[in-house]
RNA sequence: GGUCCCAUCGUCUAGCGGCCUAGGAUACUGGCCUCUCACGCCAGAGACACGGGUUCAAAUCCCGUUGGGACCA
């Protein structure tokens, strides 16, 4: 009975509002949201905002609509540490009555002196220890240091690594307040994720390193550690850190980029982690699938050209009008005159299957939405050429008759005048496509002109016309 | 400098001692389709970092080297 209740998941993402949510926290965040999800578990959300000055209020809306674009949603918080101090002063009183931290007076210039000295000596720099056994009372500039285990080992159970063992010796009696009476990044952590009842700890692999002091403290405080997994990096192109200089920096920009949050989702998901062949995954299917053992331990490079290839597939399955709607808010920001809904879901169709970002679509739609096409000189001059004027004539003729237009009826007609004047194909496709929409690239003639409608087309042939020399 | 992590095609990865003359995806190249471009389909090229072991047998296990990364200072 109680064994359940207890085994319940609870994972979180704490993000610090020092910037936007960029593509490493995203993955993180993910990987939190997917395993409570799958172990029907709790998912919380913390905002680490103890450094006052770099913290903004607009990163943390950042950070809340790129969750939620991603479809990530919390079941607790936000949380925000910096109105939680109480509960940390209280937790540092308790590891000062118990004897497990203590006040120490040494001043930064001793410190230094002595790190200089150790270095000398060809011993490596951590603090000696002078303060630990004084007992001192509290005093103003005196910083709180955790009395940490000398002798042993503290081993990490990752549930990726496996066991990573840390020599005791290697740790140092760190600092859990400052002297001005902050406490410290690792503390806060560790007071947080005990009191919030996290059971899995999933982290960037930056953090390893870290988790032997954690592990102590959560002893010391008499709270159980929770499971620790380590998931690798995401590297830029150079195989550094992912950061501003790598391209976007926040996950909101991609958004801003015409990408679909199913594929960035995918995307992020396929990064270190894998299920068998399978490149495709709904974020349900993602539930279903994910297990922390599939994750990989090396680091991945973060490669734009597999998001394309994501973002153009779930463009080609995503239901016309949808991306119809998805559309519009980038035909606005290109200034292009409004359009009904059912002309941009028609607008859509025929471009589905050649974009690939809504950027891309909002550009390729031009001659969908402006009255004044921009002809391309090139394109201009290579197919808006006198031999083939009679043809189009006749075809704006015909065109003329036709009470509407529909693909099948004009397609007919366009090789019977296209035979009839001996033209090829392509060159009579070529000026009709020029004349529509002022370039060689355009979906395919047919379904273009029944889109644009007789009237437009008309006035554009009649236009391509006027302008072959 | 110390500690820790990592290492399969350019990139994401499958592989968990024999199924591997290493599979998939993307990107690339060629072809088909075709009114252009895409989509789609077919084909091609492309990797186990290196060196030692262990074993009848290693991409897979062990050690070392090299390389990359992170944290601390």
């Amino acid at each position: 009975m109680k064994g359940r209740e207890m085994s319940k998941v609870v994972t979180r993402f704490p993000p610090s509002p020092t910037g936007h949510l960029h593509i490493g926290g995203a993955r993180t965040a993910l990987f939190n949201w997917l395993f409570a999800r799958h172990h029907h578990g709790k998912f919380v959300l913390r905002i680490e905002d103890t450094d006052r000055v770099r913290s903004k209020p607009e990163y943390v809306d950042d950070i809340l609509a790129g969750l939620k674009w991603l479809g990530l949603n919390w079941d607790e918080g936000p949380y925000f540490q910096s109105q939680r101090m109480e509960i940390y002063k209280q937790h540092i009183e308790k590891l000062l009555a118990e004897g497990k931290a203590y006040y120490c007076y040494c001043t930064p210039e001793e410190l230094e002196r002595k790190r200089k000295e150790a270095m000398a000596r060809g011993e490596k720099p951590r603090y000696d220890g002078t303060c630990r056994f004084k007992n001192l009372p509290p005093k103003p500039g005196a910083v709180v240091r955790f009395k940490s285990n000398l002798v042993g080992e503290t081993v990490v159970n990752d549930l990726i690594h496996g066991p990573i063992v840390f020599n005791n010796a290697e740790l140092d009696d760190w600092i859990l307040q400052r002297s001005d009476g902050t406490p410290t990044y690792n503390f806060v952590v560790v007071v947080d994720d005990a009191t919030m009842g996290i059971t899995h700890v999933i982290r960037g692999d930056d953090h390893i390193n870290n988790t032997p002091k954690q592990i102590q403290l959560y002893e010391a405080l008499g709270y159980e550690p929770p499971a620790f997994a380590h998931v690798p990096m995401i590297l830029g192109p150079d195989k550094t850190k992912l950061s501003k200089r790598h391209g976007a920096a926040s996950v909101l920009e991609y958004k801003e980029m015409g990408f679909l949050p199913e594929a960035m989702v995918n995307f992020l998901a396929r990064l270190g982690w894998s299920y068998g062949d399978q490149e495709i995954f709904s974020l349900q299917e993602l539930i279903e699938k994910f297990d922390i053992k599939r994750i990989g331990k090396s680091a991945a490079v973060f490669n734009q050209e597999k998001l394309l290839w994501l973002n153009a597939h779930y463009i080609k399955e995503t239901p016309d009008e949808k991306l119809a709607d998805l559309l519009v808010p980038f035909l606005e920001k290109k200034k292009y005159p409004p359009a009904p809904k059912e002309y941009v879901v028609k607008v859509v169709q025929t471009l589905k299957t050649r974009a690939k970002t809504l950027v891309e679509m909002a550009e390729m739609a031009d001659f969908y939405f402006l009255e004044d096409i921009a002809y391309d000189p090139k394109a201009e001059k290579k197919f808006l050429v006198p031999e083939v004027r009679p043809a189009l004539e006749e075809m704006l003729k015909a065109m003329q008759q036709m009470p509407s237009l529909n693909e099948e009826q004009l397609e007919q007609v366009f090789r019977a005048i296209q035979q009839k004047y001996g033209l090829k194909p392509r060159n009579f496709a070529q000026a009709i496509r020029v004349s529509l929409t002022g370039r060689t690239v355009s979906p395919g003639l047919f379904e273009v002109m029944t889109v644009l409608g007789k009237e437009r087309v008309i006035k554009r042939l009649k236009a391509g016309i006027d302008r072959i020399k």
